[in-house]
RNA sequence: GCCGGUAUCGUCUAGGGGUCAGGACACGUGGUUCUCAGCCACGGGACCGGGGUUCGAAUCCCCGUACCGGUACCA
């Protein structure tokens, strides 16, 4: 039974990096019929709530990201908060203890932290002296009559500590250089490797899918599965996700929340096919994956060993493919937001203005890479608040085109069919009697109903944008253009 | 410093003892055309370095280098 968890530390939002740890794993358990555990890391909060966890719940639940065991629906092995857990970690560390697995340390963070900036000094690494691992009997009830704070660290036998991971193969450290690592700390608050390991065995999870930078954490966590009497899961161990100067991704290389990326205008599917491939690969040249493709061809097995680049503008590309494959009425249903957002939404588009609306979504959808993107090249179709940008009036709209656009826009207001194959005609036909080009009238008609020197095919857009609308515009287009003296 | 990981076009990658080293994004050129996109065609662009094994190494081994991660009473 495959059971694999997605256990991140409330930190408020979905990072991409974690997006993507999560996908591996819950790729990893729809594709072998396993569960798939989200479980919150809170060990270091005060008290948790759902509050916090929000941000993270959001990211995985727009990317549709769903688990079988978690905070919100329970299941067999709840909680699913570490803060709620806290015994268990307690009953475990003393258990370590009672069965000479580990010890008391009454070092103070200030000794430590001196022993190990000397070392430093020296040029060396450093690992804990065991100090009060050679404590007598009677040194440590000295210390307790003294109430002298207490953590409990873990006793690294000698040898060395392997592990087989599934991304990597297998990795071997010397237990030399693990230290006595503490377990529990002198306010009886569990460290990482403690809980993660006491809820991995306590929720049977089965393989540990989880960022590359775990590695080193990993031999400690193999002891502690040894003293506790259990078996370790499988390993695998995912590279990071880097920025483009290879930096591990932050904040100034762009947006990293995935929710940032809803705001965006990205699809989620794009974001889930984009993800799934920045460090796994399917074997193949296929690039575009529905989500129920990625879930029949994912593997363990695919991941690279080396961190990936995250490239926006394979994303846009992904995204834009995406958006491509989308039926037209669907795609109008996840424009709404952008829309919305643009000030450009209204019911009507649902119900009297349908057919408007998915005639000028086709007009616009090879050309856009984000939902965004619609509301902001589309504006002209459904506002009248038309922005001119100066560049295209100063080259378009020149005084010897003011007369013929005057004379073509009279021409339109007489229009029996305001369609785009009579507009085309008419248009070349009036160019051509005029002895004019008729992309000179093509361009200058482009600027004068959409403020702008880029647009779709203008035949198509004048017929969206309506007799009354365009002529108008036309008209006041002329107005603004200087009289040719 | 020490420990661990990784190394194929700018980026994501496929492949892997003998291949014209394949695909995608990006880029360039041309075509379609009213602009921009799109689409189509074409093009430039890579096996980190050095040794070894071998008839033959980008592929296997060793060493180096670079990059990334860890080196906490963070996770």
């Amino acid at each position: 039974m495959i059971r694999v968890r997605f256990a991140p530390s409330p930190t408020g939002y979905l990072h991409v990096g974690g997006a993507r740890t999560a996908l591996f794993n819950w790729l990893y358990a729809r594709r072998h019929g396993g569960t798939f555990v989200l479980r919150i890391e809170d060990t270091d909060a005060e008290r948790s709530s759902w509050e916090m966890v929000s941000g993270i719940v959001d990211g995985l639940r727009w990317l549709g990201l769903d688990w079988d065991e978690g905070p919100d629906i329970g299941g067999p092995h709840a909680p699913y908060f570490q803060s709620q857990r806290l015994e268990k970690y307690r009953d475990a560390a003393a258990r370590l203890v009672a069965q000479g697995s580990a010890y008391y340390c009454y070092c103070t963070p200030e000794l430590l932290r001196q022993k190990r900036q000397a070392a430093e000094a020296a040029g060396g690494g450093w690992v804990y002296d065991r100090t009060c691992c050679a404590l007598t009997p009677d040194d440590i009830a000295a210390r307790e009559a003294d109430n002298v704070p207490r953590a409990v660290r873990f006793k690294v036998p000698q040898g060395t500590t392997s592990f087989a991971d599934l991304v990597h193969g297998p990795i071997e450290f010397p237990n030399a250089v693990i230290e006595d690592f503490v377990v529990l700390r002198s306010d009886a608050q569990p460290t990482y490797h403690l809980s993660v390991v006491v809820d991995d065995i306590d929720m049977r999870i089965s393989h540990v899918v989880r960022g590359d930078d775990h590695i080193s954490n990993t031999p400690k966590q193999v002891l502690l599965y040894g003293a506790f009497g259990s078996a370790p899961p499988a390993f695998a161990h995912v590279p990071l996700i880097l920025g483009i100067d290879k930096k591990r991704l932050s904040k100034r290389h762009g947006a990293t929340s995935v929710m940032e990326y809803q705001r965006l205008g990205y699809l989620p599917e794009a974001m889930v096919n984009f993800l799934a491939l920045l460090g796994w690969s399917p074997g193949g040249d296929q690039e575009l994956f529905t989500r129920e493709q990625l879930i029949a061809t994912f593997a363990l097995d695919g991941i690279s060993g080396g961190n990936a680049v995250f490239n926006p503008e394979k994303l846009d590309w992904v995204n834009q493919q995406h958006i491509q494959r989308l039926p037209t009425e669907e795609l109008g249903r996840r424009l709404e937001p952008a829309l919305r957002a643009a000030g450009l939404w209204s019911e009507d588009l649902l119900s009297v203005r349908r057919e408007w609306f998915l005639a000028a979504i086709e007009l616009f959808k090879p050309r856009i890479r984000t939902l965004d993107q619609f509301a902001q090249e589309a504006r002209p179709l459904f506002a009248n608040d038309l922005a001119f940008e100066a560049d295209a009036v100063a080259k378009y709209l020149r005084p010897e085109i003011r007369e013929p656009l005057a004379a073509l826009s009279e021409a339109f207001a007489a229009l029996d069919a305001f369609t785009a194959t009579h507009l085309e005609t008419t248009l070349r036909s009036f160019a051509e009697s005029r002895q004019i080009k008729a992309a000179a009238l093509i361009h200058a008609t482009r600027v004068a109903v959409t403020g702008r020197a880029v647009s779709p095919g203008i035949f198509e857009m004048l017929e969206l944008i309506g007799r009354d609308r365009a002529v108008e515009r036309m008209r006041t287009a002329v107005a603004l253009v200087t009289p040719l003296r």
